[in-house]
Formats: C-alpha cells, sequence, structure tokens
DNA sequence: CAGTTTAAGTCAGTCTTGTTGACATTCCAA
DNA sequence: TTGGAATGTCAACAAGACTGACTTAAACTG
C-alpha cells in the first residue's frame, strides 16, 4: 500500500513538496484539535489560555506558578491574569508553600476539575476518534514525530510529565 | 476501574492516559512547529498572521481574499489587515478579477516570495529533521492521525491542496 | 431593467492573550 | 546583616482575533 519506491524511498519522502503537506496537514490539523474547547469556553469569559492552565494544574497538582509558566511558554505576567479570574472565579486555589513562602501551589477545586473534565472529555473524544480511524501503527508513528519536533528543553519536559501519568 | 479487555491493545491504546500524551504531544509539538517562523518575523513588523497569509499565496497564487480566509478560518476584517501591510511593504500584489472584477487576485511579488522562501526553509528544516528522526513508516502515520483529526470540510480543503501539488 | 446578492474593503469597538516595566516579598549566601 | 536572586503581582500597552454596521462595485435574476 505504501510502501513505495523500494531503495530510493529515504530520499523521496523528504521531498519539499512532501514536507509542505507536512506542514499544511499539521496547520489544519491543530485548528481541529483545539475546536471543541474552544467551543465550550466560547460562552464563558475564558479563552485557549485558560483551558492550557487548568490542564496543567490538574496534570501536576501543587505545582508553581514558575513551573507553570515554564511550560506554558509564556510570561508570568502574562499566567498572572488567566490565573487571577480563575482564582477569582473559584476554579484554582492558590496556596502559599510551606517550606518557600514566596511560592504559591495551585490546586483546582472542585468547580476546576468539573470545567476540566468537560474540556478533556471533548478533547480526548476527537483524539480517540482520530486515534480509531488512523490505527494503533499509525499512533506510534503519530507520537513519534511529534516528540523529534519539539525543542529540546520542552521534549524533556514532556516526558517527565509523560511518566509521571502512570 | 477500566476492564481490561483480554488481548485487547485496540482497547488498551486507547486509555484515557495514552490520549492525554497525544493531547500534550501535539501541545508542545506545535510549539516546535511554529518556533523558527516566529523568530524570523519577530524582528520585522509582521507576526504568525503575516506567515499563514503568506504561505498560502504561495501556495496557490491568484487565489482570491474570499477563498484566503477560508483557509485561514478569520474573518475579513482580520485578513484584511494584514493584507493591506503586505500590499503596502511590496511583498503581496492584488489585482482585479479578469472575468469577475469584484474579485481581488492574490499573488506574491519576489520579495514577497523571497520571505516566503526564509520562512518555509526554516519550518522545513524542522519538519526534516522530525521526519528523518521519526522514519518513513513513522510519518506515514503521522500524517494519517493528523487528516483524521481535522474537521471534515478543512479535510476536504487540505486534499484539494495536496492534490494541486503536483 | 430593477432589485438582490456577492466580493471586497472600511470604520469603530471589544476581547483574549501576549509583551515590558516597575515593584513587593521572601530567601539565601557572602 | 545586607545585597542579590527568585517568586509573584500590578499597570500599561500591542497584536491579532472578533462582531456589527456600512459602502462600493459588479454580477446575477426575475
Amino acid at each position: 500500500m505504501m510502501s513505495d519506491a523500494p531503495g530510493g524511498e529515504s530520499l523521496l519522502f523528504l521531498t519539499d513538496e512532501q514536507l509542505r503537506q507536512g506542514i499544511e496537514a499539521m496547520f489544519f490539523a491543530y485548528r481541529g484539535f483545539t475546536a471543541d474547547p474552544d467551543r465550550i469556553l466560547a460562552g464563558m469569559a475564558y479563552g485557549r489560555a485558560h483551558h492550557r492552565a487548568i490542564h496543567f494544574i490538574n496534570r501536576a497538582p501543587g505545582t508553581t506558578v514558575n513551573n507553570l509558566l515554564i511550560l506554558l511558554g509564556v510570561t508570568k505576567q502574562s499566567l498572572n491574569r488567566v490565573l487571577r479570574t480563575l482564582v477569582e472565579d473559584g476554579l484554582v486555589e492558590s496556596k502559599v508553600g510551606k517550606s518557600d513562602k514566596r511560592e504559591r501551589h495551585l490546586y483546582l477545586t472542585e468547580a476546576g476539575e468539573a470545567l476540566e473534565r468537560k474540556l478533556s472529555d471533548a478533547q480526548r473524544a476527537r483524539m480517540r476518534a482520530a486515534y480509531r480511524a488512523a490505527g494503533p501503527q499509525a499512533v506510534a508513528g503519530f507520537r513519534q514525530v511529534l516528540e523529534a519536533m519539539m525543542d529540546n528543553d520542552l521534549r524533556r519536559k514532556y516526558q517527565v510529565l509523560k511518566d509521571s501519568g502512570t
């Protein structure tokens, strides 16, 4: 089916045209990837930034603001605005650190967890459908290429998260 | 919790944990994907929006404004702001349509093509490295999952572009 | 032909999310 | 103990998206 050009495929499959198709696929797919949570959040006063914060706080409860902003790749000022509204609205709790009182440790409240579930359910449903359509083998390849595409420091952070999952 | 189906790797590989890893991989990879062009554009007065416009005008020379804004998924007001600066700066040419004079057909000037090359060279280099690291089989899977992740109407548009690529 | 629709552009205002700069608090090490 | 580094907050601003209202020109349609 797919293995064409025996011998020369390692050259053939790296044509500019093939690469460009990959670039465009990435662009369109990311739109689909964010579409469902975006729709949910559009109603409330929240956006993608809030989703990301909620996701990673859920992922690593008790994480500090500094941790979070490195993961998200934004300035602390930018993250702070998002965090402030989430705390005000009672979705996130911010606790002063015990050993280091400069730090704030972040946790989702019950309401925060409820929203997180709503958002990630939608995103997982999309992911699940795509995985099902493509099959297990394709999923393995998908993950390999994505990991290779990350910046080095982000790949490390991703690996840490991944390993902490189980 | 989850009942583990006997010999059911097709079930096992769709655990919430696996899906979540895919979601995070997508998030981090997209950051890498856009990092290089973003760095190049940061110096000039341009941003990601300009890159996208330039990319698709290069991809389909003579495309109309309406075509473009459907492809990009933004409003005409938003696209117009970007397009206006590109035309003013002599990177894009806007020609009144021959058969339908309401339409404007968009083309890159030489300067526009030069910038397009600079941007896509950087992005292709990243893509090429990721493809090389992951291997041909992984690339096929990568593309399959991405296509399955797109919204239906975008997938159609993506296919049209892909087929027009040669 | 008159009336409607379509394509493009513009103006004004808002929202989200990113940025810098200035600043307070806390910790730690010289 | 004092000065620097780390952590987080507040304020102001910019980019880029959005909606809504409107104009102009051209094409289509009954």
